[in-house]
DNA sequence: CTTTCTTTAAATGTCATACAATTGGGAACC
DNA sequence: GGTTCCCAATTGTATGACATTTAAAGAAAG
């Protein structure tokens, strides 16, 4: 079924899927060295620059790294948490400035999978991820800080709120959806009433981790998904009548 | 900031990224045209090949796509999430299994996702979101069918129960998380009695999802979690034991 | 015998060039 | 005016060469 595409498409791209499917199927191992570049253009019967561009691909999905040297060459990539949250956030950044996605639809997602994070959160929360939240709401709190840093600190704060509940796998589909909308966010100009409403909330959340009471932190999220919305919409009336 | 690696990295990929930054920052639009391959490798002052790694580097992430011919060339591609989901779930896939993802943290993170999807599409369900569950939990009732269509059953079910939500985003980082467990599912052995609380579970949501019954909805979704990670626990357990 | 330096070979990175394949547009012809 | 054919632009692929990096083997010195 996947082979019809891979049939018509370039020779790279089809070569590169046969690598791609070995690695996901397990017939290549972590760290292990694929062939040289030379024995890979024998092997499919291609020149070498065809097999690079192959290369080329994979190594853009951090599917291989590349070494040069005597005992360089093309190995399997462990794709770390890491790693893959730069990706994960660029290919969200554009789907959601490409495809028209409303500031309510993104919104809304967002802080769904947030509420679904809360309890795990609240629970398991170090003290160190308590911390980074004060923190954050700190900063949010000091009067000179400009709309783009607040919206960074508040990307930090509900950051740390999602990694409290200490599920890697959680925190990297989160990151995609809280950090792909931070575009959308520095669309919004915030007036220090605004700021204080949103710092409120941020304390009632951080309040409510602390004590880890779970429904408290749900209902708070939702009070802030609807204060964010209100405010879009402010925002976005305000420069349509201009 | 992201410079500093960019300085050191090979040129098709300081190429790559410069390009895509062009891209995320919006200086290129959507199906508008790059200079050729001739052009590019003017500007950057590099061979036509480095150019072109540079090129199947974007392509692979479906930044770009390529047309041969006279009027061809490489246009930057609206990303749809159609195109996106196979990338999210190979991605997903890879880190759950590099990474020594434990069965319950996936599972865990797989469910909470879900329970977050749930109110709203209980809300918004259309009716041939209802429908397409309501077949595949008839589709589970078939006695001759393998563990493996099973799975891919149980998958059906689950990403119409999301994308009865009606959001994009939603869907689109749900299906990283669902489908990339179907590898660990896959490992499960159902007995006949296994599949027959699970088709009831299923029918419970259905059940709730059709009675647009939100609570009822992520309460069923917590027991079909508890269910599965007894199971695996069970599975896990015995073929310790061998 | 050990350490250090040099050499060497293997591999990727880059370049130059050529040709094949595709495709849209325009010229020529009817 | 419509059809056909040719052409030019562009990507896809191949070949060959050289540069650069790197680790290991070998040579030289202690």
């Amino acid at each position: 079924m996947k082979n019809d595409a891979a049939q018509t498409a370039d020779l790279s791209a089809r070569i590169a899927a046969d690598i791609r499917d070995a690695i996901v199927e397990g017939r290549l191992l972590v760290d292990e060295r694929l062939p040289s570049e030379a024995e890979l253009s024998d092997q499919f019967n291609v020149s070498r620059p065809t097999v690079r561009e192959a290369l080329k691909r994979l190594a853009a999905q951090s599917l291989i790294r590349t070494q040069r040297g005597a005992t360089g060459g093309a190995f399997v990539n462990r794709i770390s948490f890491e790693a893959a949250y730069p990706q994960q956030i660029t290919t969200s950044t554009l789907l959601l400035s490409m495809n028209e996605v409303s500031f309510e639809t993104a919104c809304e997602a967002r802080y769904a999978l947030e509420r679904a994070c809360a309890p795990l959160s609240a629970a398991r929360r170090s003290a160190d991820h308590l911390a980074t939240m004060r923190a954050e709401v700190h900063r949010q709190n000091q009067p000179g800080l400009t709309d783009e840093a607040f919206c960074a600190s508040d990307v930090a704060f509900h950051r740390a709120l999602v990694d409290g509940a200490g599920n890697p796998v959680l925190s990297y589909q989160l990151a995609g959806a809280v950090e792909a909308m931070q575009p959308l966010m520095n669309m919004i100009t915030f007036t220090a009433r605004d700021r204080a409403r949103i710092v409120a909330l941020h304390t009632a959340i951080a309040d409510a981790v602390e004590a880890k009471d779970a429904a408290a932190t749900a209902t708070t999220l939702t009070a802030l998904e609807q204060e964010t919305q209100a405010l879009a919409h402010k925002v976005f009336a305000e420069r349509a009548t201009r």
